[in-house]
Order: structure tokens, then sequence, then C-alpha cells
DNA sequence: CTGTTAGCGCTTTCAT
DNA sequence: ATGAAAGCGCTAACAG
């Protein structure tokens, strides 16, 4: 078995509390050369603190968890990053568990494993919890925040960029590059997409576009979504530009473009939701409307150590990154 | 507070060692009308379990550990889900950690939180572990595996892809091709990278191809390693084809060759190591040699939960899977 | 500065 | 089938 504080107290002729103070290190509390006799017997001994113990007594953990979408999103990393960055230095482990996005159990599982182990807060990465598991969160005093999507529910604390922004700002862009007829592609009928349509919407409207409902083609973010997306729109797309929900939805719209013999930019532009690496490894570059992933999950880790008495929703910047997909549209046979 | 069990036992009128029982389900232990009334109030009083608690006794913790390079390598999450997949029905919950691959303070970190909280097992996912934490690993009881790659240090368990056959069966396809100046890039000088470079020169020897020094461009399988090959190469470049040490690299040489006027696979043929769906998305699609990363992730767990007696070194299955990027050389001026 | 003491919440003999 | 009692390894008053 393992050596205990007992052990090295023996070993080091002291009590248990004082080693337990020493490697506690509670300054002011011990002598010196008590410390490194003890230090010594411990290294010795090749003693290892035993968490459980330690959380038992002091009823606190150290651990900070994160849950994510196990459909991995390839932006969880930046977020994980800021997560990382921020606990660190504020003595936080970071434990990551994987829940599915439609596996109620494996979320419950996760969900239940973490609130047993009592952990100082939850961060949940893109995951869409389903009602029961949202109720068994809330039922317990662990603070949590929603990274990246936001849950329909309210007073659901979350940390997201501001959606309909994101669709508006987008949408934006492309119709300052000249674009009229422009799809959206690939965003859910959740909250996230609910608002980014909305926002695309409106910055038709303002510019005297009417939406037409054949541009919208719902999807779920994915590279699929992104190539049924292309399809439904066909070889003579009837829009000059797609607004793809995320990364991997864009390059799906622009390979199936590809397939349908149209080439990006020149007869179809394309800009995509998120930005991440992607956007620059893929021929071409592609346009971006990017989040700041990196912060939010800074300020997911900020709001957990706060008092909990914060305003529930929090957004992070949005900018556009200007890369090769998106260029102004060729006139048409339409607008000769 | 949160209830304990000597809260239920007090509601349901029975003893906590009762409780105790029946909310571990102990079979046989207890009545099925005290079930019930147990069931009830620990339900009504909206108990959780306390874990450290029940770690410090039984002495026994239900989690794996798996501590992941940070430089989010694509296929980690292949081996993850295999991972999962098997620690699910063993009733082990999967706790992730991630550490610098080059920071050796946070691998310690890492490796420290999981060793106190005496986790099942430790899986390492592609990281290079510094040498003291190396030893502060084996100094502990529990059992670990490092999956992806393996370490110098003899004995060091490890389930890998037979890195040697990498390089060599990943050659040989692109001789059979018919290509004779082949070059590999962005493999590290570690072991792994040793021994594919190892298996391409035999492949070479074999095929009557002298290997030149130059054809060999060392990296660490990043984009930009990719990149840099390519670009030492040239415009005019020597090789007909280029093994690239993952997709990422792959992708950096493609996208290098593009960038210099070279068409793939027309004027070079590109081939990636790892088969990631990234080779599905890029244009044109990746040929590769592909590794059984869930496999990997699967036999991990496989292995922690064996007894520690079975051989240290475990290899998963790899094979090629062609698309477009590899096709026969163009008759070169040399050539004619 | 250090030792003594009393648990944290749970499981597990050992009785009954 | 159930209860009493002991204790896992650690920390935190409280004395001194």
């Amino acid at each position: 078995m393992a050596a205990t504080i007992k052990d090295i107290a023996k070993a080091a002729g002291v009590s248990p509390a004082t080693v337990s103070r020493v490697l506690a290190n509670k300054e002011g509390f011990f002598g010196a050369q008590t410390a490194v006799r003890v230090r010594e017997a411990a290294r010795q001994l090749g003693y290892r603190k035993n968490t459980a113990a330690t959380e038992l007594v002091t009823q606190r953990s150290h651990d900070l968890a994160v849950i994510v979408n196990a459909t991995q999103t390839n932006f969880a990393n930046q977020i994980i990053e800021g997560i990382q960055a921020t606990a660190f230095p504020a003595d936080l482990n970071v434990i990551i568990l994987y829940a599915g996005d439609a596996d109620e159990e494996r979320q419950r599982r996760a969900l239940t494993t973490v609130i047993e182990r009592a952990v100082r807060g939850i961060l949940l990465l893109s995951v869409n919890l389903a009602p029961a598991n949202l109720a068994l969160l809330r039922s317990t005093e662990i603070p949590y925040t929603f990274l990246s999507i936001s849950m329909q529910a309210p007073q659901t604390p979350a940390i997201t960029s501001d959606d309909w922004q994101v669709g508006y700002q987008a949408t934006q862009y492309l119709l300052q590059r000249g674009h009229q007829r422009i799809g959206l592609a690939a965003v859910d009928h959740q909250i996230t997409g609910q608002l980014r349509l909305a926002g695309y919407r409106q910055a038709l409207m303002e510019a005297g576009v009417r939406p037409v409902a054949a541009w919208f083609q719902a999807g779920d973010y994915s590279y699929a979504a992104g190539q049924q997306a292309m399809q439904a729109y066909g070889a003579q797309p009837a829009v000059t530009a797609v607004l793809a929900g995320s990364d991997m939805a864009a390059i799906g719209v622009m390979n199936q473009a590809r397939t349908l013999g149209l080439l990006v930019p020149a007869d179809l532009s394309v800009m995509a939701i998120d930005g991440t690496e992607l956007c620059d490894i893929v021929q071409p570059t592609l346009t971006s409307l990017t989040q700041s992933f990196y912060d939010m999950g800074v300020a997911g880790v900020r709001r957990l150590l706060a008092d909990q008495s914060t305003p529930p929703r929090e957004t992070t910047a949005i900018h556009v990154v200007e890369r090769e997909s998106v260029i102004a549209p060729r006139a048409h046979r339409s607008d000769i």
C-alpha cells in the first residue's frame, strides 16, 4: 500500500498534523528543519497525496469539468485552450468528459460523474443538453455555464457569440461585396440557427432584398449538411453567395459546388462561420465570420470563479476575416 | 449541505448501512420494501453520492484517465471514441486531461492530478513524456499505456501502428504506381519518424532505388512542416511523389506545391499518413496510409483492464486507401 | 510552532 | 435481512 502521512510522521518523528501542514505548505505553521525532515521522508517513501481523502474533509475540489459534445467540433480545442490558460493560474485542474450530443444516456453519465465529484464548476462545450439532464444539472449547487451554444430555457447561463449579429454581419459583408441573392446553409432550427437566420433576414431586408425561402437550407453544421445544401441549390443556383453555418459546412458547400461544375469563387462565393484553421488550409481559402473561441473559454472560467450574480448571458467578439472564397458576383443573365 | 446516507437512513427509518447496501445495489442484502423506502427517501432528499468518500473507503476509482497532447492531433477524437466505447460497458468513466507536448510542467500537473486520484489506468495519447515525468508515471502502481506513439525507453507499453511498416508499405504503394524518386516529409527524429524512415528506405532499396538525402525532409508532422518540406523540394522537385508524415503535413505539401505552380497529382503525387476525414474534404482528396485509430483506443482500454503480463508493445492494422492525390508520374525530362 | 482530537461520508466486517 | 462499529487518509480547530 502507498505511504500515508502517518508513515511520514513516524519516519520524521512528528505528528501527522505537522506533516499535513508542511505538505500543504501552510506557511508559518511549521519550522524550517521540520519541513526539511518531513519532505525528505515523504520523498523517500514515495508519498502520494490521496485526493479523495482531502476532498472528503475539505468538501472542496480543485477540478473544473468540461463536458464536450462528442461530435467533435473542430473549434473545441481553441475553447479548451482558453479554459486551460485561465484555470491553470487559478490552481484548477481541467478535466474533460465527452458526452454524446444526441445520446442522452452518455450525457447523464458524464454529468453524474462530475456532480458526484463535486467539481468546482461545469463548462458545457457546445452540448445540447436533454431536458432531464438540464434539470439534473440545475438541481445541484455547482456553478455551470454553456459555451458556444445556449439553451432555449431562460436564465441558462451561456457565453456565446451574438448569433443574431453573426448572421447579420456576415450577410452585410456579402451585401457589401455586391451580392443580393444570398443563401444561408446548414444552420439548425435550434436557438443558434434561429438567431443567425433572423440576423441574416434583417440584413437582407435592410438592403431591400426580399429573402426567398429556398435560399435557406437548414442543416446540422456538418460537412454533409453543407453538401446537401449545395445539392439543393443546384448547378444553376439562384444564389450568388452562400453563408455556411460552420467551416466544415462551408467546405461541404465548396466541394459540392465543384462537383456540380461550379468554380468558387468565380461562379459562387462561399463564406464560413467559425474561422478555425480549416479556413486557411482549403483551396480557395475561406472568408469567414470568425468567432473568438479562445475568449469563450477564458470568459467561461472567469464566470465560474466569480460570484454568480453576473448576468447569465454574455457574448464574445466576432469579426470578418477576408480570404479568397468571396468576390463580387459576376453579371448574371437575369442582370443583363 | 447535501443529503448524506445518514439523512436518508433517518428518513427511511433504517440504518446507514442498509441505505448504503440499497444504493449500491448489493443484491440479496436487503428486502424489497426497504429498498423502495430507501430509494424514495433518496429521491426526495435529492441525494448525491459523494465519490470522494466512496473512493476513500474502497481504495478504488472508476475513472480511466486519458492524457492528450495539447497540440491537438486531429485523430485524437477517433482514438477517444474507441476508448469511450470500450470503457463505457466496463463501467469506467473516461476523464481527459490536456498536457503540453513540449510543456513539461503541464505534463507533470496532468500526471499528478490523475495519480493522486488513483485512477484505474492512464492512457497517453500521442504525448512525448519528458524523462522526469516518465519516471513519475513509473513510480506508481497505476497501469498505463502509450497510444499512437511509443517511447524510446524500453519496456514502455505502447499501442501504435507498426511504424516501420507504415513507411515500408506506403513507399511500396508509390513504387507500384511507378514512382522512383520519392520524398519523405515532415516526420520527426523520434522513434516514430525513425521507424518510418527506415521502412521507407528499405522499400526503396528493395526496388533498386538508392535513397537520396535531400528526398528526406524532417519535420514535426504539422501543416507548416509540410509546407517547409515542399519549399525545400522546390518548383522543379527532384521527386515525383511525396509521402507526408500526417494528413495536415500532406495538405501543407499540396498547398505549397500549388504555390510553387505545381499541380497535384499531375506534376506531383502526394500521399498522407493517418487517413482521417481531412483526406476526404481536401481537393484533390488525399490517398493515405490509414491507421486504425479507433482500434488503438479499444486496445488501450483492453490492456489496462487485462492483467499486465501481456507483451508491452502491440500494433494495430494499417492499410492504403486510394483517393485522388497519387497517380503515375509523368515522363520527366531526365527520362526522355 | 506542534500535538491531540474529532470527524468528512461512505463501505464493510461482524453480530444478530 | 439489518444494525453497530470501525476506519479509509486527510484537515482543522483547539490546546499548549
